[in-house]
DNA sequence: GTCTATACACAGATAGAC
DNA sequence: GTCTATCTGTGTATAGAC
């Protein structure tokens, strides 16, 4: 079993960085071999296209976020409550820990009028971040108005990811977590 | 006095469309030539550089919101509330009429972390929009709630309009904007 | 003033030496 | 497998004919 310096997944994590800060269409193909230490002939031996990276790198970070995140909505072992604290204080880590805010909102607003390349992966980030806090908020509204919370909690994440990048400043996201909490 | 086919405040009209929509990066100077119908030579005649396009396109912008949406904050002759849905309407207007979001949170997104030759412009606009509502929910917050409930507002609203180019349904502003009013 | 041609850099992607 | 060289397209920007 012959010994690999750079595993797909390394090439990913390491994309995935890439793109969040600088974007799909500012970021080249030299930039995400570099970001590794391949050069370009090595890069385009694991990956057959810029794209390709792309979609692997949002599914990655949409797979990392229904593991690590959105999962903890549904592990009925533990109070709603705690459920909602332990979902922002990871959600905080998430968009904090590294720099480019949020991955999926970066590539919406630069792609959607451009391309529907990335749309599927997008939307089922949403679709999974909406359903993890439905799960919750479920027992504290009705039908009609839980939509609207549900909705009014994610755009009040989103927004405030803008902010906090303009301002260099991460304590705004946490008072955004803190008012989705008061509404439970 | 010689007629002049198109003026330099045509040409940022028109360009401030395409950049709301491609972006700045995957912007190009044919698409700008493109979009008044001159040719590339032609536009370098107008303008020395893409960034000065840019900037003068976010300044335009800036002034239409400060003078057809933020001045009816100011306007003490109307009632608060009254001063407030009229704001709530133009800036749905604002933000739908034409399609590709709000131009300043796009721009944030791609270019915040690649240079920052267009923060001031940013900056400016997310000031102007955080006074006229300060001036109109000032009456109704303590000094240290207000903030919060500023920063709420603009996050809920920017946020809604990444929603909204998700999902291709402008109706989602129009709730963001009843929270807003909801609030005073 | 307007258009054509073009310089130059760099993008995505491929070929082929080692 | 890794690297170098290269193809082809397109980007920003400029020069110069008309």
């Amino acid at each position: 079993m012959p010994l690999q310096k750079t595993t797909p997944d390394e090439i990913i994590k390491h994309s995935i960085q890439v793109f969040r800060e600088k974007g799909y269409y500012r970021t080249s193909m030299s930039d995400l071999a570099r970001s590794t230490g391949l050069t370009k002939g090595v890069f385009y031996h694991h990956f057959q296209s810029k794209e390709e990276v792309m979609i692997k790198s949002l599914n990655a970070t949409r797979q990392w976020f229904d593991h690590k995140i959105f999962s903890i909505s549904y592990d009925e072992s533990i109070l709603p409550e705690q459920r909602l604290n332990d979902m922002m204080e990871v959600l905080y880590t998430g968009f904090t820990r590294y720099s480019g805010g949020c991955f999926f909102a970066n590539t919406v607003l630069e792609t959607a009028h451009v391309e529907d390349t990335f749309m599927d992966e997008i939307n089922g980030f949403f679709k999974s971040f909406e359903n993890a806090l439905r799960n919750i908020y479920k027992s504290a509204y009705m039908e009609k108005e839980l939509d609207n919370v549900i909705q009014q909690i994610i755009a009040d994440i989103e927004g405030t990811i803008i902010l906090m990048q303009l301002r260099k400043d991460p304590g705004l996201l946490k008072t955004s977590l803190k008012r989705a909490i008061k509404l439970l």
